[in-house]
DNA sequence: GTTCAAAAAACGAGCGTTCGCCTTTTATTA
DNA sequence: TAATAAAAGGCGAACGCTCGTTTTTTGAAC
């Protein structure tokens, strides 16, 4: 029984997938069509639907296959981290974020088209419970920046989601919407100065303004004996 | 010579563009024909094309419709805006970017649409320049902060630009990409964790590490003798 | 009767998918 | 070993439907 060569198959599925990526990304599922892929990819109309049994298939082979990719790539980036609120380390992170956006730009916006024509069904979990999902593969590296002195007192998964979010804000603006400098500065610059913001605070030594109750219930309030700002009674 | 009534007029297209909004933003601009818009409207194909003369202005439109409206209820929330990085006020503009993003999540859809499907001409400059933006609507309630006791010396635009697109990102999650709680905690936890995060900054006391130089020019390290966390070596 | 808005029908092009045919590859048989 | 048959991949046209837009018809107002 003849056989054609297994990677002449899955060299057209790649090509084929290629292609619709590329086309999916610049113009929509709903804008694209078949022909288009087609030609992209250079195999004809039919041989499409040798490998895809509809174009929706197609569609979400492409996002399952790229998710998967993504979720490597993102292992491997927190897999190098080690003092992960040091400076030195926050912009090795950020840099590598820089990374994980501008070279997968199509995969973000897929995310998009999936938002909006397919009711976000194909990326419903991507950020389910962030903090959780840091905790199960950072734990160690977690605890230890807990543990050292100096340390806010804050949950260490919520402030690395927190930077982690905000940072792929910051390129997502930049690379898909144009963002153009859109803090007044160079992306390196950026990193600096929020990593700087971030590790500093709004407002040094302890003179924080308004506090009330602290969401941990804990406030060390105690060990602080700076005298308090006055009120702003203008 | 008989005349339509204006306000039927202007009647007919508010319920065309409403329609419109809601189906581009469930289904995408080609993923969405003018026939479902026409029935969602209640008038028929040939009344649309006697307001638009294509689909695409209908788009372009509704699009510069409702930015125009975003700007106002934008310049409204800022307004309000007095002792601008105190906790109270800070907690009370998350507040209302909360309801700015989840009363319009049609808006911040149509800004994905445009992304993909029009290559975000219509958005091009929504994000330009943000501290820019801020210090020509905000200039003296940024200066007052920066001239308090304590402020950390950062540029208060960029701070401010921070947390604006940090807690709008935040909400966009939530209400388009099903973040779920996300973050594990309520909206009202969340902001209060990351305004706690933000004010006090990672690390407490001046306590920062590995510390080198800072954006501003200014490094106060003269006043810190703490040992330094040795280096990494493994 | 005239004018205008609106509805409904029609038009021509484009769409996703299927079908018929061709080419290539391998197995079978003489 | 060569010829033939069978199977599978692939191509390109065709099908039936949908699309955006235009045209024709209808209804209302004056």
């Amino acid at each position: 029984m003849p056989k054609i060569a297994q990677n002449r198959i899955l060299e057209n599925q790649r090509r084929i997938e290629t292609a619709a990526l590329e086309l999916f990304t610049k113009q929509g599922f709903h804008g694209t069509n078949i022909r288009e892929i087609a030609e992209h990819a250079e195999v004809s109309v039919g041989a499409i639907y040798t490998y895809y049994p509809t174009k929706e298939a197609l569609y979400v082979t492409l996002v399952r296959n790229y998710k998967a990719h993504m979720e490597q790539l993102r292992d491997q980036m927190f897999s190098s981290l080690e003092d992960i609120f040091s400076k030195s380390d926050l912009k090795k992170f950020t840099s590598e974020i820089r990374g994980y956006v501008y070279n997968h730009a199509e995969f973000w916006l897929l995310m998009y088209i999936d938002a909006i024509e397919f009711k976000n069904q194909h990326f419903a979990e991507w950020f389910h419970n962030m903090p959780e999902q840091f905790r199960s593969r950072l734990g160690p590296v977690l605890s230890k920046a807990k543990r050292q002195p100096g340390w806010c007192g804050q949950d260490p998964a919520f402030a690395f989601a927190t930077i982690y979010l905000h940072v792929i804000t910051y390129f997502l603006i930049e690379k898909l919407l144009q963002g153009n400098r859109h803090l007044g500065v160079s992306d390196e610059q950026a990193m600096d100065k929020f990593i700087q913001l971030l590790s500093g605070g709004l407002w040094s030594s302890h003179e924080t303004r308004s506090l009330k109750s602290r969401s941990n219930g804990k406030a060390p309030v105690a060990r602080r004996k700076m005298p308090r700002v006055l009120s702003m009674t203008s």
